[in-house]
DNA sequence: CGGTCGCTTCGGCGGCGGCCGAAGTGTCGT
DNA sequence: ACGACACTTCGGCCGCCGCCGAAGCGACCG
């Protein structure tokens, strides 16, 4: 190997971003954001390659500890191996340009629409509905941005209200900025953010679409997201 | 170019990893985490390549985003874009695999020694020297990561005492957590940080070595670090 | 006003790496 | 026991991209 140029010490950035510079690997790891755990043929199909190619990005990817595998049967499930990951990839995402958007058809315009409106994005809420939610929040002082974005005490009773409790003392921060790709505005993540889209998918404020990241925001969802935050009910509608 | 595969939305994460999933351009990204402006020559030089070469690399880095050049007579100064790209570079270096260390030669050994003790990361503290200062912080209550890393009302007075006003309003965080790649934990960054450590420079607590990134505790330095954070001189000693 | 220096452009070379198809291994159903 | 299926390994092809040296351009210096 060329030892030659490589000189000396440091992390080897190079081969760390090399694992999501190409576009297969980069197109499963987008698809992985989701939070879920998908099989090799299925990541295959959904960028459209060989099997025998997946396997061997999939090599690539978890021998770079971007994700953790698990073996069931005959199928090999993946996943992003943390929220680590998730974030990485996420910061990677809001500085790269926009692809040619290019919807030719009705139906990818649609889809399209769907996860501009709202989708998971890897363990907690996005899209126009998730930055709205986070809006409120700060507006109504559960969090607050003045020395980055913290949680109140107004936020932590109004979570306990919810009936969920706030992770402490986890080396994760419980509440984060994720910058949205979409809107390009931030939202809520971290532990909250996770815990309350948890919450959501729990008490049926949302439920997925079909298998992608889309959601929609169900009845009780519009109703609950009205009473407990004051959203209007044209930001949840899905059109 | 090929449409086809590249399927329809998103983010193009693939050509933003692209820029740094080359040894040479990850070099020079790495140099210039020190927070300067380079020309080009000295990036060439500094990693071993032919002008021509790291024209071409700059071409590609100015053109992502990830630098800002400026030109000034018959030099080109870049640097970093932004706090955001460091921040970036930082947190794929954290996950990175140590490369070979092989310090063949003394001097090779003590400059990695002498980085691993202080340095600068991009425009705040790092290194040993950097984690102890935020250990310090954490203890004496100036700052807490109860709810993520943010700054308390005495960390505010503390700061506002040595003569440092905090920045509000501003779209940075204003106390960020960055992980060391030498010492694996994390230490403070964001605009306090950077006000820190700029204070530490202007007051002379600290001075750089030659024109690296690694910096050495001056005498002063140590007395004020014992005196306002209580640290003992051994952690401070260079060796 | 010539010489030097920093940077740029261009052509050509070489290697790395992503792709596939064919063949092999293990697991699950029937 | 047998076929179907998910995944893996291997060989070979091809295109991309990083490298250099030669030559050109503009800025600075005597």
């Amino acid at each position: 190997m060329d030892t030659r140029r490589t000189h000396g010490t440091g992390p080897d950035l190079a081969s760390m971003a090399r694992l999501l510079a190409d576009g297969t690997r980069a197109g499963f790891c987008l698809a992985l954001l989701d939070g879920r755990a998908w099989t090799a043929t299925e990541l295959a199909r959904h960028v459209g390659v060989a099997p025998s190619t997946a396997t061997e990005h999939l090599h690539a990817l978890v021998g770079g500890n971007l994700l953790a595998e698990e073996r069931q049967g005959r199928h090999r499930y993946v996943r992003l191996a943390g929220p680590h990951v998730a974030e990485l990839i996420e910061s990677l995402a809001a500085m790269a340009p926009q692809r040619a958007p290019a919807p030719r058809t009705l139906s990818a315009a649609g889809r399209r629409q769907a996860l501009a409106h709202a989708r998971t994005c890897y363990d907690h809420l996005a899209g126009a509905v998730g930055v709205a939610i986070t809006d409120a929040m700060i507006e109504r002082g559960l969090v607050d941005l003045e020395h980055g974005l913290r949680l109140t005490a107004e936020g932590t009773t109004w979570l306990g209200d919810l009936g969920i409790t706030v992770p402490t003392g986890t080396r994760r921060p419980s509440v984060r900025s994720c910058l949205d790709w979409t809107e390009r505005r931030p939202h809520l993540a971290g532990a909250v953010g996770a815990a309350l889209c948890r919450h959501a998918f729990d008490t049926d404020w949302i439920t997925r679409i079909g298998t992608t990241r889309a959601v929609a925001v169900t009845p009780t969802g519009r109703q609950a997201l009205r009473h407990h935050l004051g959203l209007p009910d044209d930001i949840l509608a899905p059109k």
